[in-house]
DNA sequence: GTAAATAATGATTGCGCAACCATATGTATG
DNA sequence: CATACATATGGTTGCGCAATCATTATTTAC
């Protein structure tokens, strides 16, 4: 192993600390016999060099153990191949499905994604751009529409491309993957309506799309001539306790529902054990709405009625449009807008 | 805002053709009016800088709106500030509170997580570890203590902090932080045999861990004379569904059981949900066993049984750990083997 | 009052790589 | 046979920053 004599320190200290990370191309290219930056081609652009340069460079790479280092490589090239993605939380989470497809597909393509914890808070959000920014990452996906004003503006100016998804609106600051909750509300409602309920209830958490589906809901009832609908609001996250203590303030308050939409399966699996734990039939003695359609909706007894938003589907258009934008750089960028809609799922509970 | 004409630059045309990303220190340094190094030792070591000229930096970066460059800052520093986690899965796992707490914890400390998803595979996570080494992570967290050859190889060559986690083992890479599955299995067994179960039965997933905790099981139930032990062993991820069709398995296949062992909520709520569908009692026709005390066990109906792996505390542990570590750079390192345990929760269902 | 220590700032260099341009070699065209 | 023209390779430069050393004020010690 060649020792690069250095003017000073002659009792070079042993660098245990980093075995196989200070290798460069520098050495790769010695050890195949070329020029640095002909293995840096045949890494990168291996249509560019013959063939027999890139075998000799390959044989070189996995002779020594070489790792591109990509800090420098996005240095120089101005990519990071990185995605950021925001999320509010990911234990347990309706957005799991998303996030999941979108990574593997950006995977795919060689991007990386760093991850953003909210919390469902603008002010983490915002925080955390401040720290993510700083990557200099590729793409950032947002979820929701709501975002502090700081957060617009430096994403608005920083240029990079963005999505914000599981959601719509009229003013998105850049790609919009999602779908209205305001839909779904008076979907939901629609449906219920038409199946013969007329007592409604709603247990829902208080963060911006489970309100939105909530005014869609109620909207859509009062044309129908409903006006009373309970409401339980609590704060996310959204867990089977809130469901259960949600219906418990239900039927403490007095309210007598025939079905009970919840802004969740999961706060809707709380409303149902303790609908059991009640003694009451469901949907006999009372009806439950999910949304999300998680895997376990399906599998619940009884099986619970939802919305269907198709999680994997979504994250899989996401990674399609940011990569798709990723390929044409510079070109001018027509503005997308996708509505991803969503499925009532008729089960047993509703 | 008082502006400060220094003797250079008087024309310093700030160029808007590259949004807030074109921005360096040299920017920031000419409207402070000090040298770019000056910035930068304000942005990193304020202490170093005098409280005016700190004032005066700070200024400038707030006026220009410069968010540093990592990527720069990175190669010259050989620190990434980036954390590489590998978790199997992030849809409804028991891991997401350790994932969860320890990047809220890394993230306070100014470094960053990139996750990578294994989907239980040893060559995904091989193949995975080939990418993100490119990105010099200043540590990595695996899951489980089973990693493939190249894995465990390209790991301990590397130089970086790897934690293993979730599990525990004799001959870990480096840092271990987890809790020994065999251990749960004969806890769980103990405990079930001492309330006077005899007739158990298990559903678990074919994951490693999974399957430590089953050996675990039978191995102490035979030497309390109990050899006949049916299992159904599936294919993760683990869903409701599996619970389901596993409780329809170990019937039609003629076992019956008094108790089931699952290898999570999950499987035990499909469990519950398949009992409720045949019109079981729980726990008087069938009792039910969880793993992971995820937060809906103790809401279900009848509540599960589980036991408790406290993952915010384990994330805890091992963010406090690996940034230890990385403050001690270069000391000699003790290895750190941490046994976070678990504990029984006795509930209604078993 | 001078030497020594401290605090604050600046100048230079190189981290590892890809973009850009330049330079060989061939290979078709008339 | 010369001009164009593609194919393959190399040289040089700079990305934005922090480490290292050098320098200049400012204070302290005796």
């Amino acid at each position: 192993m060649p020792r690069r004599p250095i003017e000073k320190a002659p009792e070079a200290p042993l660098d245990k600390t980093r075995p196989t990370s200070g290798l460069t191309l520098i050495d790769v290219a010695k050890v195949a016999g070329v020029s640095p930056i002909t293995v840096s081609r045949a890494l990168n652009r291996p249509e560019l060099v013959s063939d027999l340069t890139l075998e000799k460079v390959r044989r070189a790479v996995a002779l020594v153990g070489y790792i591109p280092n990509m800090q420098a490589g996005g240095l120089a090239s101005k990519q990071s191949k990185l995605v950021a993605v925001f999320v509010p939380t990911i234990a347990h989470s309706i957005f799991s499905d998303m996030v999941q497809a979108l990574m593997d597909q950006l995977g795919e393509a060689g991007y990386q994604s760093i991850l953003g914890v909210t919390g469902y808070s603008l002010e983490k959000e915002e925080s955390l751009l401040g720290a993510i920014l700083g990557r200099r990452p590729d793409g950032i996906v947002l979820m929701g529409t709501e975002h502090s004003a700081l957060t617009r503006q430096r994403l608005a100016s920083s240029g990079i491309p963005v999505v914000e998804t599981w959601d719509f609106c009229e003013d998105p600051i850049d790609i919009l993957v999602g779908f209205s909750h305001e839909a779904v509300g008076k979907a939901v409602a629609g449906h219920l309506h038409d199946k013969g309920y007329r007592r409604f209830s709603v247990v829902s958490a208080s963060d911006a799309r489970g309100i939105k589906r909530c005014k869609g809901l109620v909207s859509e009832l009062s044309e129908r001539g409903i006006t009373e609908v309970p409401q339980v609001i609590f704060t996310p996250p959204a867990t089977l306790k809130e469901g259960r203590a949600g219906l418990s303030q239900l039927f403490s308050a007095g309210s007598n529902p025939e079905v009970v939409v919840c802004s969740s399966d999961t706060v809707a699996q709380g409303v149902l054990a303790e609908a059991a734990s009640r003694g009451l039939r469901v949907p006999e003695d009372l009806a439950v709405m999910g949304f999300g359609d998680m895997g376990s909706a399906a599998q619940l007894y009884p099986a619970l009625s939802s919305v269907r938003l198709d999680g994997a589907r979504v994250g899989g258009l996401i990674a399609k449009v940011l990569l798709e934008r990723f390929r044409n750089q510079g070109d001018h960028q027509a503005p997308v807008r996708i509505d991803t809609g969503f499925t009532l799922i008729d089960r047993v509970s509703a």
